[in-house]
RNA sequence: GGGUGGAUGACAGAGCGGUCAAUUGUACCAGACUGUAAAUCUGGCGCCUUCGGGCUACGGGGGUUCGAAUCCCUCUCCACCCA
């Protein structure tokens, strides 16, 4: 089977050092599993450009010397865009790296993404339904759980019954092709063979390099990257909906906040958010969790035989 | 010096005689996750437990009561007001 290299691990792990080091290596080629990193104009808040891990300077210098990434600088953060896109995407890209006798290597903290491409997830091919949605969240979860009984009882029994936006997409699936599809979320049929490396920390060292980061990021005009987005006309609304330091600082540009308070709370939201990665990483037991270069190396090395 | 209002679990803040180990929010811990995933959602959160319950707790001390975080007295501290 065709084989892709992993490497993953929560915010501010290291992750993009080690993949290109790497790719360096072995004759690799970096694929981007990042739900931020995609978008055009999000540069500082997402990581793609900082000191510590890959300046926009360095990344030029790497991508000339011929270590591509792909699946960064994608899309307009106007773009509605979501795993199933990814996946599709980001596989003809694999496919293509792979003819070319290049080892692929996907790098991120999406771990929903990851694993769309490591399972081979099947998404039912079901657009979203603006109309339906709307008037879906209305309801409270309890109507929408029983509305999902009666339209697919097999998903309403693995369903989270209080978390609406699951609930509302299964109906909008149902609504649109009678229900959903069961291999869409029971089989997996694995397409390539993936070693997936995690890159593993204290908790102590990680939030210590949290707090480098977000105070480097903030120096480096985090907060100007934001304004800059919202003059070419993204609403606030929609600069928060993308989270974490994007959550924040629209309020602080708003004056609701204090320089200090926004920090602290960018701060915090990091931390929370690696907490969050590391508990859906933690239940995929293939995943190898490895500390130093040398050891993911040779891990890859003998995968690669 | 006089008056008034406060003191509640890590913090904020409800409760104002029993149904209170104490609403809620935040923080913290754990978890879920199949087309929004940096999102969304769930559970736990005094101590002990053979999971029946037991113990210690709403600033300190004392009292009233069958019963007090809740009422009374007093002390300490805080806030505001009058001198």
């Amino acid at each position: 089977m065709k084989k892709i290299i992993v490497i993953l691990g929560p915010t501010s792990s290291g992750k993009s050092d080690i993949a290109i080091k790497l790719a360096k290596k072995i004759g690799g080629e970096i694929i981007s599993a990042d739900s931020r990193q995609i978008y055009r104009g999000m540069d500082i808040g997402t990581g793609k450009v900082l000191g510590n891990l890959v300046s926009k300077r360095k990344l030029s210098f790497f991508l000339s010397q011929g270590i591509p990434h792909y699946m960064i600088d994608i899309v307009s953060p106007r773009t509605e865009y979501n795993v199933a896109k990814f996946k599709k995407q980001s596989e003809k890209i694999i496919e293509d790296i792979l003819q070319r006798g290049k080892l692929p290597i996907i790098c991120g903290g999406t771990g929903f993404w990851i694993q769309s491409i490591v399972d081979n997830v099947n998404f039912p091919e079901v657009k979203p339904d603006w109309k339906l949605r709307k008037k879906l969240e209305n309801y409270p979860a309890a109507t929408l759980f029983a509305m999902l009984k009666k339209l697919d009882p097999a998903r309403a029994k693995n369903i989270d019954s209080k978390n609406k936006v699951r609930l509302i997409r299964a109906i909008e699936v149902c609504k649109a092709i009678g229900k959903v599809p069961k291999n869409s979320y029971a089989l997996r049929v694995t397409r390539y063979e993936a070693l997936q490396i995690g890159l593993k920390f204290s908790k102590e060292k990680l939030h210590k390099n949290i707090e480098k980061r977000v105070i480097a990021r903030f120096k480096q005009g985090m907060i100007k990257e934001v304004a800059k987005l919202h003059q070419q006309g993204l609403s606030w609304k929609k600069i928060q909906s993308f989270g974490l330091a994007y959550f924040w600082i629209p309020l602080y540009l708003q004056n609701k906040l204090s320089k200090e308070e926004l920090i602290k709370k960018v701060i915090h939201a990091e931390k929370n958010y690696a907490k969050r990665q590391m508990t859906w990483f933690k239940r995929d037991k293939r995943i190898k969790w490895l500390k130093n270069y040398r050891d993911i190396e040779k891990n890859v090395m003998i995968f690669m035989q």
